[in-house]
RNA sequence: GCCCCUGUGGCGGAAUUGGUAGACGCGACCGACUCAAAAUCGGUUUCCGCAAGGAGUGCUGGUUCGAUUCCGGCCAGGGGCACCA
């Protein structure tokens, strides 16, 4: 006997087990068909997963679906993104080993991810905290350091001095520590760097190639590279104020138009000509200092007034005959950017407006509004005005009088290209990029170690691939701050492997970007014990097709991993230079915030929500107390707005949660959690069981007429199809009920038993549609109308476009742009034929009301406009 | 400060990219079934109006036979970058 309500309680975990032990979801690396690629951004192992996973792995999974049904080969495989901090904060506090923490929280979540019934290959699963995987990760840093695209050096990093160890950027809040809370220092520190800034150009110019990419993402992406056009110049300075050895000062420019308003220049504390000059000057000496120790947190950057210090020297300008201008160093000058040394034009730019008037040097002004002269500018000028930064006309400055912004750079640049001091030319065109180069060095146990030994005589020897990998020590201790594996007793005393005498292994760990850089080219081969990647594999699977992931990687993974794949290229690790061809960020999952009279926050597990006079209000279970409705938010632990995926499959099923995930909001807009509309799907589900059992109690029997019900289900066909493709999830579940409610019709209608094969065909097209979606429903469903072996094997139906053709259709006609009646005209008729039974038509002509008509624009099988 | 995105019913959102604004769902209301409730089924639901009709996609101007869609200005919300010369 049919049970009335379906029992997913039941169903989904034995469904679970058929495809299991069926190796449904396995990919064969010799499967023939088209390959398709998806993937969705692997989880870091945290304790469990949470509603956001199961939104990103339900869009994936239903790509995954559909394209295995479409007939291609998928490759969908899972792993984890297992090294980082949060696992050392948890053996610090728990008592327990980083490992152990990790690959517990990778059970519990691997056996959640299990209960969604994704379309997953487990064989491939890997964690990157395997030594298995991060071996191979060593192997291609020292290909990555013989191929050139390995650098060591000194950089300013931030240094938590209570946990002793560097802080990427965003673990600084406020100029503090986000764990220790103390306030950073700004250090010198030794690191390595992977050289993606050899990569500036091709990063943002290849931008272009990656159409199925967000503009969005591409927008950040190059905004983060940061390319700016300008010009090198060369100033000589005056000899009677320099040091010795010192002759020129080199500045980047992005406004040489502007050299003629030339007041001061400015150099940084770290300049060498600065450090020069404080050879004998201690008074500046002690600014320069002082500037290196000031943080370059943001707290610091907003208050922090522009300071400068003359340093007496002189620079004579290469444009205007016998005029010098004074050098500062400042302290808003980066020694990274440029030559580390800029001109002021105080008249043209913000900064150096500020300065100039802190200092009381000359500004001057030469680009002026074009709807003025000269004389009116310059009588209108004050020293307080606002900097102009907009193009205008240039005037004060001699040959350039006249041009336009953009005319006068060329002019200025062409000019400085060709004049000549010390034989070398004065201003030369250079192309700057705000990207730096990859810092991976961090202070912390539990991270892939950088093969690298340390030896007095040979100096950094990498490690022979033959004593790869290099693992990490598992007796470590956490019970002080700072790094284990640099106080463990044994482990950093090693030989050189050139000479043998006694050295010390790199304590630095690699970055955990790293990690997350190549997982996906590992994944088309992880069975591969020897090398990182089989070029075969690489060739025959790369890229992914779809990659599916949160917002927040649009920049740093994103671009570390279309790095990665450059240098594996040229490292013979693959073959190509973009890993992901089509990229989809997904919003966020929210929900609303509660909390209690006392201010404290309150879970919605915790509340019932109730309608008094039509107003909703939250009442605390426990104490029947009201509780306030705050803000629709992020789900957050801190805020307790969270929904445990767990509760919600238990009680609801995974079919049930996957439908809610991708109903109504669009995937990229964020997505409001609420228990109103969880039982919608719920109940949506229900419907459809029920559907199916009519259809399935039906005798056969063919009118032999088209019923309408097959017109929905082949107009459902090409629109769910559609919409999957462009991952309009929302859309294709607006399909599937309006094919779900032309069925109910069907059934309900009194000749339902006459149409009964077509109805059943239907009923077996909506199941096939919501397959990807409720995979577990549709196997069930799948059996009773007697399909045969699993939906999740079954073709995708085949949409017959020539049965949605309608022969007659009813056209808006609109009188003066406003809709006035429905005329009924033959699909095929020509624009005259339209023309004239629309206006034949006694609605429209009452429409008209006897005006005379002085246009008539037919859009075919489109509208109808009359103009009267 | 610079760059970008988004504003449509009570709510989430559709609208074939210049052609019937509000698909589909949620919520609400009315009704049927029931002793009753739940579940289910039927109906109503942009606003004003009894109706005929009119207004309506943040505001404002423009282009067009026709604008949610294109262009200009403004307002609001969100995001990215930021002493980057």
């Amino acid at each position: 006997m049919r049970p009335s309500r379906y029992n997913f309680r039941e169903a989904e975990p034995r469904w679970q087990k058929s495809w299991d032990e069926a190796k449904t979801f396995a990919t064969r690396t010799d499967d023939p068909r088209p390959k398709y690629y998806v993937l969705e951004m692997f989880p870091y192992p945290s304790g469990r997963i949470h509603m956001g996973h199961v939104r990103n792995y339900a869009m994936g999974d239903v790509v995954a679906r559909y394209r295995r049904a479409k007939g291609h080969a998928v490759l969908h495989p899972m792993g984890w993104d297992a090294f980082g901090m949060p696992a050392e904060n948890a053996a610090m506090e728990k008592k327990s080993h980083p490992a152990t923490w990790t690959y517990q929280n990778i059970a519990t979540m691997k056996a959640q991810l299990k209960s969604m019934g994704l379309s997953l290959d487990w064989a491939r699963e890997f964690a990157t905290c395997d030594p298995s995987y991060y071996r191979h990760q060593q192997a291609m840093f020292l290909d990555f350091l013989s191929g050139g695209l390995v650098a060591r050096k000194t950089s300013k990093v931030n240094w938590d001095p209570v946990d002793q160890t560097v802080l990427a950027n965003e673990q600084v809040i406020d100029g503090r520590g986000w764990r220790s809370g103390a306030l950073v220092e700004q250090r010198e520190l030794t690191q390595w760097f992977l050289k993606i800034s050899d990569y500036s150009d091709e990063l943002l110019s290849a931008l272009d190639s990656l159409p199925r990419w967000p503009e969005k993402v591409r927008l950040m992406q190059a905004n983060w590279i940061g390319r700016s056009e300008g010009l090198m110049v060369r100033w000589a300075l005056d000899a009677a104020t320099v040091p010795a050895g010192e002759t020129e000062l080199e500045i980047y420019t992005t406004r040489p138009d502007t050299l003629f308003g030339a007041s001061f220049m400015a150099i940084a504390a770290d300049h060498p000509l600065a450090k020069s000059a404080s050879a004998k000057n201690a008074e500046l000496a002690a600014f320069c200092e002082e500037c290196r120790r000031m943080g370059t947190s943001q707290a610091v950057l907003d208050t922090a007034e522009k300071r400068g210090f003359d340093t007496g020297i002189r620079a004579i300008h290469p444009l205007v005959p016998g005029k010098t201008v004074p050098v500062y160093v400042a302290n808003f000058i980066l020694m990274d950017y440029g030559t580390g040394a800029i001109f002021g034009c105080p008249a043209h730019d913000q900064r150096d407006h500020d300065f100039a008037t802190k200092y009381d040097l000359p500004i001057i002004p030469v680009v002026r509004a074009a709807d003025l002269t000269d004389d009116v500018a310059n009588a209108a000028f004050r020293r307080e005005d606002p900097p102009v930064t907009e193009d205008g006309i240039l005037f004060n400055s001699g040959f350039l009088d006249g041009l336009n912004v953009a005319d006068a750079k060329e002019a200025v640049a062409r000019k400085l290209e060709t004049a000549s001091l010390d034989n070398r030319p004065v201003g030369t065109r250079k192309v700057n990029y705000r990207l730096r180069d990859w810092g991976i060095s961090r202070q912390r146990y539990w991270g892939c170690p950088i093969p690298i030994i340390h030896c007095e005589a040979c100096g950094t020897v990498p490690v022979p691939k033959k004593d790869l990998p290099v693992k990490l020590p598992d007796d470590v201790t956490f019970d002080v701050p700072g790094n284990p594996l640099d106080r463990h007793p044994t482990w950093k005393h090693v030989n050189c492997p050139q000479c043998g005498l006694k050295a010390r292994r790199e304590t630095d760990t690699m970055d955990t970007f790293v990690d997350s850089s190549w997982y996906f080219a590992r994944f088309t081969d992880p069975f591969n014990e020897s090398e990182p990647t089989t070029l075969s594999a690489i060739q025959k699977w790369l890229p992914v097709d779809q990659y599916i992931g949160g917002i927040e990687h649009a920049i740093l993974h994103l671009l570390y991993s279309r790095f990665f794949t450059r240098a594996m290229t040229k490292t013979g690790h693959a073959t190509l230079s973009e890993p992901f061809d089509g990229l989809f960020t997904q919003g966020m999952v929210v929900h609303e915030t509660y909390k209690n009279a006392d201010g404290a926050w309150v879970p919605p597990a915790d509340i019932r929500i109730e309608t008094v006079e039509g107003e909703r209000r939250a009442v605390e279970i426990a104490s029947g107390q009201p509780v306030s409705i705050g803000a629709i938010e992020k789900m957050s632990k801190s805020k307790k707005n969270v929904v445990d995926p767990d509760d919600i499959i238990a009680s609801y099923g995974a079919d049930t949660a996957r439908w809610f995930m991708l109903s109504d909001s669009p995937p990229e807009r964020d997505v409001i959690w609420t228990e109103d509309g969880v039982q919608g799907a719920s109940r949506f589900l229900q419907k459809v069981w029920r559907l199916v059992g009519d259809a399935v109690a039906l005798p056969t029997g063919d009118s032999g007429q088209l019923h309408p019900v097959t017109k929905a289900a082949h107009k459902a066909i090409l629109a769910v199809g559609e919409d999957v493709e462009r991952l309009r999830f929302n859309r294709c579940v607006a399909h599937i009920h309006e094919l779900s409610n032309a069925l109910a019709e069907a059934l309900a209608s009194p000749d339902a038993t006459k149409n009964a094969d077509q109805i059943k065909a239907a009923t077996r097209i909506l199941v096939q549609l919501f397959a990807p979606m409720m995979p577990h429903l549709a196997e069930e469903c799948w059996t009773e109308l007697g399909g045969e072996g699993f939906v999740a094997d079954a073709a995708w139906p085949v949409g017959d476009a020539s049965l949605i053709v309608e022969d007659q259709l009813l056209l808006p006609v609109q009188v003066n742009g406003r809709k006035r009646a429905d005329v009924s005209v033959p699909a095929e008729a020509d624009n005259a034929t339209v023309e004239a039974l629309v206006l034949a038509d006694a609605s429209v002509q009452a429409a008209l009301g006897g005006k005379p008509v002085r246009k008539v624009i037919v859009v075919p099988k489109r509208i109808v406009n009359i103009v009267v």
